[in-house]
DNA sequence: AACTCGGGGTC
DNA sequence: GACCCAGAGTT
C-alpha cells in the first residue's frame, strides 16, 4: 500500500476514505490520481466539485467524494488543519466511527480501535459470536487494544495506528470470510470459534431488487445530451435522462417534445440493492455535450460505449 | 435497527 | 449468482 508509513494526516485521511467498502487494489489508483491533482487539504477546497469528481468517477459511493470536497472546504476557511481527536474528527461530514478512528490512530497516535469488516469478522470469531452489536464489537476492539498496549502491563510497544492496521490486515489475509486459514493464525490458540468459523459472523442478508429503467440518449452533430445529476444517487455527476417504472419512454419523450425514439439496446447494471435493466432509446437531437470532459458513473459509461458501438448504425 | 448508497473481486 | 469489501448518512 502506498500509504504505508505515511505521516501526512491529509493523505492518511484521503487513503481511509478510499478504503471505505472499497478493496486496497481498487483504492490505489485512485489515490495516486487524486493526490497528483489535490496534493493538500486547500488544494482540495479551492479544487470545483466537479473537478473532485473527475478524478472519482468509477469508484461509487460519490457521497464520499461530495463528503470530502465540503470538509476541505470548511477546514480550509478555518485553518487547513485537520482536528487531532476521536471526538472532533468525528463531527467532520463523511467520517464516521472507523475512519474517525483510523486517523485519530495512525496519524495522531491515539489509542482507539479501528473496527471495519475485517476486525468485526476476527472478533466475531475470537469471541464466537454471531451477531454482535456494533456497539459490542466496538468496545470489545477498544478493551482489547487497551489491554494488549498496556504500557504497564506488560503490552506491546507498538503505535496504536500500526495495531490498528495490523489486526486489519490479520482480517484481509489469515481470517478471511471464506475458507479461514486457521492453521497459519497466530491466535488459534486462544480463538472461540474456530472449530467452525464460518458461522460468525451470520451473513446479512441482501436482496438485489429488479429495476426497470428507461434511458434516451439524443445525439446531435456537435456531441449528446447529457444532465447533471442531483440528489444522493450519483448526485454531482453527469448521466443521460432516465426514467424508471411504467410510463418512463413516454414521460422521457415529453420532456423533451419528441414524438417517437429508437430502441438500441438494452444495459444490465447491478447496485448493491438494485438490479437495473435499462433500455437505451436514441433520438437525433441538438446536443452538445463531450461526455469526455464530464464526470459520468459506470452506469452511463456502459450506455455511452453501447451508442459508440452503435454509431455507424445510427447515423 | 434497517435502509440506501457503487462498483468490483472472489468463490 | 451470492457474498462482501480497511463504512457513512438517513430514516
Amino acid at each position: 500500500m502506498p500509504w504505508r508509513g505515511e505521516t501526512d494526516p491529509y493523505r492518511i485521511l484521503l487513503s481511509e476514505v478510499l478504503l471505505q467498502q472499497t478493496r486496497v487494489d481498487q483504492a490505489i489508483p485512485y489515490y495516486r490520481r487524486f493526490l497528483a491533482e489535490f496534493p493538500t487539504l486547500e488544494a482540495l477546497g479551492q479544487a470545483d466539485l466537479e473537478a473532485v469528481l473527475e478524478v472519482w468517477q468509477g469508484l461509487g459511493y460519490y457521497a464520499r467524494a461530495r463528503n470530502l470536497h465540503k470538509l476541505a472546504q470548511a477546514l480550509s476557511r478555518a485553518g487547513g488543519q485537520l482536528p487531532r481527536t476521536y471526538h472532533e474528527l468525528l463531527q467532520l461530514p463523511g467520517l464516521g466511527p472507523y475512519t474517525a478512528a483510523a486517523v485519530a490512530s495512525m496519524a495522531f497516535g491515539e489509542r482507539v480501535a479501528v473496527v471495519d469488516g475485517n476486525v468485526r469478522r476476527v472478533i466475531a470469531r475470537w469471541m464466537a459470536w454471531q451477531n454482535p452489536s456494533p456497539k459490542q464489537v466496538q468496545d470489545e476492539a477498544d478493551e482489547l487494544m487497551a489491554v494488549v498496549l498496556s504500557p504497564t502491563g506488560g503490552g506491546l510497544e507498538v503505535f496504536p495506528g500500526d495495531w490498528n492496521q495490523a489486526l486489519m490486515e490479520l482480517g484481509a489475509t489469515v481470517c478471511i470470510p471464506k475458507n479461514p486459514r486457521c492453521g497459519g493464525c497466530p491466535v488459534a490458540q486462544f480463538c472461540q470459534g474456530k472449530t467452525s468459523p464460518e458461522r460468525y459472523p451470520a451473513a446479512k442478508q441482501r436482496l438485489q431488487k429488479p429495476v426497470e429503467v428507461v434511458a434516451l440518449v439524443l445525439v446531435g452533430p456537435q456531441g449528446v445530451h447529457l444532465e447533471l445529476r442531483e440528489g444522493r444517487i450519483l448526485g454531482g455527476l453527469w448521466g443521460f435522462p432516465m426514467e424508471e417504472g411504467a410510463g418512463a419512454l413516454p414521460r422521457l419523450l415529453g420532456r423533451f417534445g419528441l414524438e417517437a425514439a429508437e430502441l438500441v439496446g438494452t444495459v444490465r447494471h447491478a447496485f448493491t440493492h438494485r438490479k437495473l435493466r435499462v433500455q437505451v432509446y436514441w433520438a437525433n437531437k441538438d446536443a452538445r455535450e463531450q461526455p469526455e470532459n464530464r464526470p459520468l458513473s459506470r452506469l452511463d459509461r456502459k450506455i455511452l460505449e453501447l451508442i459508440q458501438s452503435q454509431r455507424n448504425a445510427l447515423l
